[in-house]
DNA sequence: TTATCATTTGTATATTAGTGCAAATAAACA
DNA sequence: TGTTTATTTGCACTAATATACAAATGATAA
């Protein structure tokens, strides 16, 4: 498929246009700390990951056992993508941005095996 | 759906998205002419339009035998996903800009019958 | 080496979307 | 009125996507 539809058919899905827009808000992020975020299962966010990845959207690298996401900024299509993503408004984005903050904040202290068994009881 | 989900998820077709930027490049078409210019059978333009309206992306207009489809143009997020979509470059858009330009030249003679039998025996 | 943690993946199932034909509408015209 | 033309739609079929669980992988630490 041509690679630009390729990229637009990744973006008509919520969760993916909202890690695009956690990824477009800070340098990159650890995928458990994308998990918290956005309260998903680790299987979910790791398949959108993928998806992301391979429309050639974002990157990762592996830091140990964490693997970190982060936007591909190498394309000029890919940046005019992200400009139309943060130029939508929407609640579940600022809810999004919160948590985000304090996540990053906790960077620290990151402890992703208590918020993966949380995500799976609430779910 | 959320309505700019429902808008981005519409892009992920290459057939809708050359319907959008023919109609980014003139005011307004006649169904026939999207046949003739994308040389897809009759239905398929058909649905597809069907569900960029559904998105508000394009409006229609009944003029007597034949319809005319526009872009919407009172929503901002439409024209920054207009203009995403014309800054790409592709061979087929080419292709596409030379046949609607003849098709729109030759509108007064416009004659959809012999067109869309045409696109049947090339199928 | 075994245990643990972060992440991915195989498989199964459910849902949605795309494709094509033929029939149905809706308007115009003989 | 019946016919033709432009467009849409119902239905059947196939293909692509999403969702969920459990098992697998890859890295680290004990």
């Amino acid at each position: 498929m041509k690679e630009y539809i390729k990229k637009l058919k990744v973006l008509g899905d919520e969760t993916r246009v909202r890690i695009l827009r956690l990824l477009a808000s800070v340098d990159w992020l650890y995928v458990c700390e994308i998990v918290e975020t956005l309260e998903l299962p680790f299987y979910s966010i790791s398949r959108h990951l993928k998806e992301l990845e391979n429309a050639n959207l974002i990157e990762q690298k592996r830091e140990g056992k964490f693997i970190r996401y982060f936007l591909n900024k190498n394309e000029s299509f890919n940046s005019k993508i992200i400009d139309l993503l943060t130029s939508i408004k929407s609640n579940s984005f600022d809810v999004d941005d919160e948590r985000l903050k304090k996540v990053v904040a906790n960077r620290d202290s990151l402890n992703c095996k208590l918020s993966s068994k949380d995500k799976k009881e609430r779910v």
